[in-house]
RNA sequence: GGGGACGUAGUUCAGUUGGUUAGAACGCUGCCCUGUCACGGCAGAGGCCGCGGGUUCGAGUCCCGUCGUCCCCGCCA
């Protein structure tokens, strides 16, 4: 292929066929830059030596494609080209066929600069020929190869399920197929393979996976798309170490393909840790987590302080710290609590900033040295303070705002991080911090509808400890207060820098506890029979122990490739209104379609 | 549903306080060139300034609306 020639071919007959990349004609001589997937190779035609086969290359431009055969040429020291692979070659060319012309295309797949993405989404066979996605996509296949490799090594059993289905039990919008042999009636294409997965450990097939399309109709951001990829899978008898152990083994394996070396097993923290030390599910290691400093201050410091700012004790004081941020000017100091942090979390404001380091060292040296000391802080690292504003709330609503609290303070960690990027440069996307963050809460209060919702979904199985709190408050699914956000699920997500790859869970096997969380939710009986009946029913012949786990294979190959967007990694990706800008989908359809549908469209 | 950025030649962009003929680079076309590799030189073509309205003597520039792309919040376990 046109990248493969080397000095060792040199002398060789060889044929080659490619798109013609650039072009530079000399006049008497003139050399085309042949590509096609594996690289380029410089040819030479040469009117002296080959005079016809010189004035048919004079027509050739951008984009043709040839077929060429002629002789691989050392090339003369001089002319060496050090920055390509074949460069210390060339095919000096007998016979040329031009297989087919080219309108001149909106961009040139060897520009250097990008054209906008509507163009390149619009032309996505001209985008896709560029070097960078065609690295993309070979890096693509071999992550998912390597991944088929690994669990099938591992006695993993790909098996297919059905995409034309019913609503699953994630909460995120269905996408709908009409049946025309049901009229009225419609299929959902899957979330995710859940319950097909759970029933084929009922099956008896103990250890299943699958790299399987899945589909949301959500709003689309850089890493979210409305059909996506997962490598889906779940085993029967496992302990959560044991799902943890199998994706860390393929992610090895992954990483391996795209010429990484990842070393298990990866760091864990609990949920409640991960908000109280990031406030955020998903945090970014390469970044230093926050630190609570009232362990650092006697009880008169922490009055002081209290007292001065207004804010509460009984609430953390987080140290927000961005290393090597440096000396920054005094408006920018003042200025930090404006970022974006007040848009990211809901609520009434209730963070009381501690935002001039500088200023706040002046006024309580004693308490700052010992701060700083105590969060290990040094010289040049930009830090603040920020604590919870005191206002007379109940003990629950005060539980609540811890949460609320260092969420807040995460997005403001994230932000600043985001702006003095280039300062700390913490931010390499070769530098891969894994994680597993454990104990997710099994339910949590959903706002909107006042009601408390599975945080998972409702086959999710809790720790055993907390089944004595579930049983007590299993009919409160109303009561915002309830304990029931306490109750810790054995749900786990892995997450790689700040991105969520994946989320499972141990399911629930046994019929009495199922039915006890259908209660919890507030669904009754009915309820549950109509939305999961086939479900509940196959629970009932023998069940085992089982879980799983489901990561995105997109977000993995976005990181491996070090792309900052989906669309990067998919060849046929939407845009953000999910249109797909080279087909023009969605479109409408005829009348008749309808019709045979038994749909009617509101005018 | 909300916030922000952007939309000018095939492409990427510039376009001052509203001012008369809208520029550059790359690409394209033609000619010249035997060692280029982001080849070089000369000449040339190419514009619904996203679309619709308004303000104005005059709009690429100001205002309103609309469409499209991107980022974020909500949403997405």
């Amino acid at each position: 292929m046109c990248g493969e020639l080397r000095l060792s071919d040199a002398g060789r007959k060889a044929v080659l066929m490619g798109w013609v990349g650039r072009r530079r004609d000399l006049g008497s001589i003139i050399f085309v830059d042949l590509r096609d997937r594996s690289g380029i190779t410089q040819v030479v035609f040469n009117r002296e030596k080959n005079p016809a086969v010189h004035q048919k290359a004079e027509q050739l431009r951008n984009e043709y494609v040839i077929a060429v055969i002629g002789t691989v040429k050392q090339r003369d020291p001089e002319t060496i080209n050090k920055n390509i692979p074949s460069g210390e070659v060339e095919l000096a060319v007998d016979e040329l066929r031009i297989l087919n012309v080219s309108k001149q295309p909106p961009f040139l797949p060897g520009d250097a600069g990008l054209a906008n993405e509507e163009t390149r989404l619009k032309y996505r066979y001209l985008d896709l020929r560029r070097e960078v996605m065609q690295f993309n996509i070979e890096m693509r296949h071999k992550v998912a190869k390597a991944i088929r490799d690994y669990l099938s090594s591992q006695g993993f059993f790909e098996i297919e399920t059905p995409f034309m289905t019913r609503s699953t039990p994630e909460g995120a919008r269905d996408y709908l197929v009409p049946s025309r042999v049901q009229p009225g009636s419609f299929y959902a294409l899957p979330q995710s393979p859940q319950l097909f997965k759970q029933i084929l450990m009922i099956s008896g097939f103990d250890k299943y996976f699958q790299i399987v399309r899945c589909f949301r109709d959500e709003d689309l951001r850089a890493d979210r798309q409305p059909e996506f990829t997962q490598i889906d899978l779940e085993m029967s008898y496992p302990q959560p170490e044991r799902v943890w152990e199998v994706v860390e083994g393929f992610l090895s394996a992954a990483f391996k393909a795209g010429g990484v070396e990842i070393n298990p097993p990866f760091l864990r923290i609990t949920y409640d840790q991960a908000i109280l030390q990031y406030g955020n599910d998903k945090p970014d290691m390469r970044l230093p987590a926050m630190v609570d400093v009232r362990a650092a201050l006697t009880p008169e410091e922490l009055n002081e302080l209290a007292t001065k700012f207004r804010i509460h004790k009984e609430l953390p004081i987080q140290l927000i710290r961005i290393p090597k941020a440096g000396d920054i000017s005094g408006t920018e100091r003042r200025t930090i609590g404006t970022y974006g942090a007040y848009q990211h979390v809901q609520g009434p404001s209730f963070v009381q900033l501690m935002t001039d380091p500088k200023r706040f060292a002046k006024d309580y040296p004693a308490i700052s040295e010992k701060i700083l000391s105590f969060a290990k802080i040094e010289p040049d690292d930009l830090w603040l303070l920020a604590g919870a504003i005191d206002k007379p709330e109940s003990q629950a609503a005060r539980e609540q705002s811890v949460q609320h609290f260092c969420e807040k303070c995460g997005f403001l960690r994230l932000d600043l991080a985001q702006k003095y990027a280039a300062k700390h440069g913490a931010f390499q996307k070769r530098d891969f911090r894994f994680l597993w963050v454990t104990d997710f809460p099994m339910f949590e209060w959903d706002k909107t509808e006042k009601r408390w919702n599975p945080a998972h979904h409702p086959f999710t199985s809790l720790h055993e400890e907390d089944m004595a709190k579930l049983e007590a408050n299993i009919d409160s699914v109303n009561d915002p207060q309830s304990p029931l956000g306490e109750i810790r699920a054995l749900a786990y997500d892995v997450v790689l820098n700040g991105t969520e790859l994946g989320s499972g869970s141990i399911r629930i096997h046994r019929q009495d506890i199922q039915r006890k969380i259908f209660q919890a939710l507030g669904m009754s009986e009915e309820e549950a029979r109509a939305r999961f009946g086939f479900f509940l029913e196959a629970l009932e012949y023998g069940t085992p122990p089982h879980g799983g786990i489901a990561l995105g294979l997109d977000r993995i190959v976005m990181i491996l490739a070090g792309a900052e967007s989906l669309r990067e990694v998919i060849p046929f990706p939407k845009t953000a209104r999910a249109v797909d800008l080279m087909v023009d989908a969605p479109t409408p359809v005829s009348a008749a379609q309808l019709k045979e549908l038994g749909i009617q469209l509101k005018s």
